[in-house]
DNA sequence: CATGAATGAGTATTCATTCAT
DNA sequence: TATGAATGAATACTCATTCAT
């Protein structure tokens, strides 16, 4: 309605920071309510009012922490690429301290470990098409973390072979993310895939 | 096969088989439109009114053909999975006579093909959480041809481990299609890793 | 959801047009709702739920025809535009071959003639910050139409001094119009200020 | 004049007498932040939030002065009554005083002085359907004023005539106040047409 | 049979107002 | 008392689907 609103409040009509402690437990809420729902149903499928409903806020409170349903998703993304990062820069230190097939074990690991929140974050990050930016971040985020876990297990690698194999980790990551509860035998093959990748196209074979 | 071409038949079928060519090219034009719109924008995203104004046809023709939108998805997928069927009994059939490093190329070279139709085709089953049905049929399919040419390749691994090598197969077949357009760098390493993985974990070492 | 809509259809998402007699008479209704109401409330204050069930339209309806608030206001508008636009040019002319008197009184009869279309029309030029364009156009319109008059009746006036006395005549139209329902009296004293300035300041005393 | 401050000071009081300093420069932080948003977007368009950042109060005490955007509107308007009985009372001693062709110009120059915080008192008085009372008694006061000075002009007239020539010069009013910032010719204009009209029609010619 | 009109439940979002700390 | 959080009815608008011509 003009353009001045929220001048003094917020800049970027990013919604309220919240300030006192009840605030804080309500975004915590509706964060969760949010993240599972995504996942499950996709960004278009989910309503706002069922996030409401579901993380027990009335829908006004709701807007008045994520004045859009597109904040509420830039928020998860956020919080998503902020673990993510912790995660790689863990991988990308242990490149350096572990044997090959330990660190193979480890990176697939660390790939399960993410798959709750990835289910969420894979769905906005495909569905908004205004994310790209957001998406771009974290795949090169991801990206970089990775050709420094290549460069650190082989230093003969140029630049682009490191990142070209930085790429099909990541697909690696991603697939044993998205396998994550296909059972035992496929984890293996995993595994087992991930060794061998490691072994012969990264480590030199 | 033959069962399945009806059985697309009969989806459109719930709408009105069209029996002369005019209706033909209607439904042909109306499965072009919708999927490409299915692919940019998401199944929900796109309007049954879009679908039809982009086939130039009305409104209420676009529901003599297929009453509903999950119909039209429907039709989609069916279509799609007969194409899948037809490039994946080839692909099994070479698993039987191809060297296993051609069989490799090939098998990346199919997952590349289809790489167009599978955009819609993906969203479609990510999508609807209603497709189950379908969803797990195509995927079915897909592993089973799989599982056929890991026997083919082989024989000597038991029933449930050539599933398991046939699920890690399907994983490495999606991640060559996601990859179509990343560039040569890219493809260079799914082409090993799919050789790799093949003479490792199933041709057996 | 995507810029693309309605490229079949229409071009600036005025609305369909309606083809056939039905479509025809709900846009007639419609818009009567809407003058009516907005004339009583206010443009705010009036809800498109509001002019659809006094119309008796479907609220989908209603948005088939006019896809925004701010469009049905145009509507409005523009429709009352034709009728000032004629009632003007009809005034031009009897400028031309009415005595002064007459031309006087037909003057104030031409503004009341408006009153019941022009509350609505009045309370929407204010109302929408948008309608700048249309505002402007109104008013330079029924400025210029004015103008016209002015110098059949003396012509020896420049074009600035006309113009300055059309906008006092248009002041004084807009008095008319808005006290149409004053009574008697008040009519008899607008009749008589209308004569006393065309006569003093327009043909020059 | 002394009961009508009572009346805004009783406004004010559904919420809560500022008995403090600084509860008065509340107040008075509100209500300049609050005239100056209804003249800029009207009634509706003004949201209590906005009103309450724009003079840097918490909504909560906002609404521990104003109870209601209805009170806060009241109050404003009973500043405005308050102003214009004022000038009005002003007038109306000059007209006993002044030669007619003063007066006419004194008439002008008061209606000028309004226009500032005319526009939010104007909004507020058309916005409101409720506001039927004070709109009212803002009307008869300027009325009755306006009679007064007619009456003192020319005693010949009868009740009935005073008040309708009274009427016609609140149009004046009106017009010179709606005007203000029209020109130099705009204004030469009025000028002329109040004098013409207190001449013709009020001196009696 | 083709076409455009009709329908109405559902969606994101706003905002006046009340509460709890 | 001052402040931020909570509330939910109301609003503009969408879209799958059905009907009438």
């Amino acid at each position: 309605m003009s353009e001045q609103k929220n001048q003094v409040a917020e800049t970027i009509a990013e919604g309220a920071e919240p300030k006192r402690r009840r605030g804080h437990l309500r975004v915590a809420a509706i964060l969760e309510a949010a993240s599972a729902l995504f996942a499950a149903q996709g960004y278009d499928a989910v309503t706002m009012t069922e996030v409401a409903a579901r993380s027990r806020t009335a829908i006004g409170s709701l807007y008045r922490f994520f004045p859009t349903k597109d904040a509420l998703a830039d928020a998860l993304l956020g919080r998503f690429k902020e673990r993510v990062d912790e995660e790689l820069a863990a991988l990308a230190r242990e490149a350096r301290t572990l044997p090959l097939e330990a660190f193979a074990d480890s990176f697939v690991d660390h790939a399960l470990a993410w798959a709750p929140d990835r289910a969420a974050a894979l769905v906005l990050i495909e569905a908004r098409s205004v994310a790209g930016a957001q998406r771009g971040q974290l795949r090169a985020a991801l990206r970089n973390r990775l050709a420094e876990a290549v460069a650190a297990i082989n230093p003969k690698l140029s630049a682009q072979e490191a990142d070209a194999r930085a790429g099909l980790l990541q697909l690696i990551f991603k697939m044993a993310a998205a396998n994550a509860g296909e059972g035992e035998a496929a984890l293996r093959e995993i595994r087992a895939l991930a060794r061998l990748y490691l072994k012969e196209r990264v480590a030199g074979g």
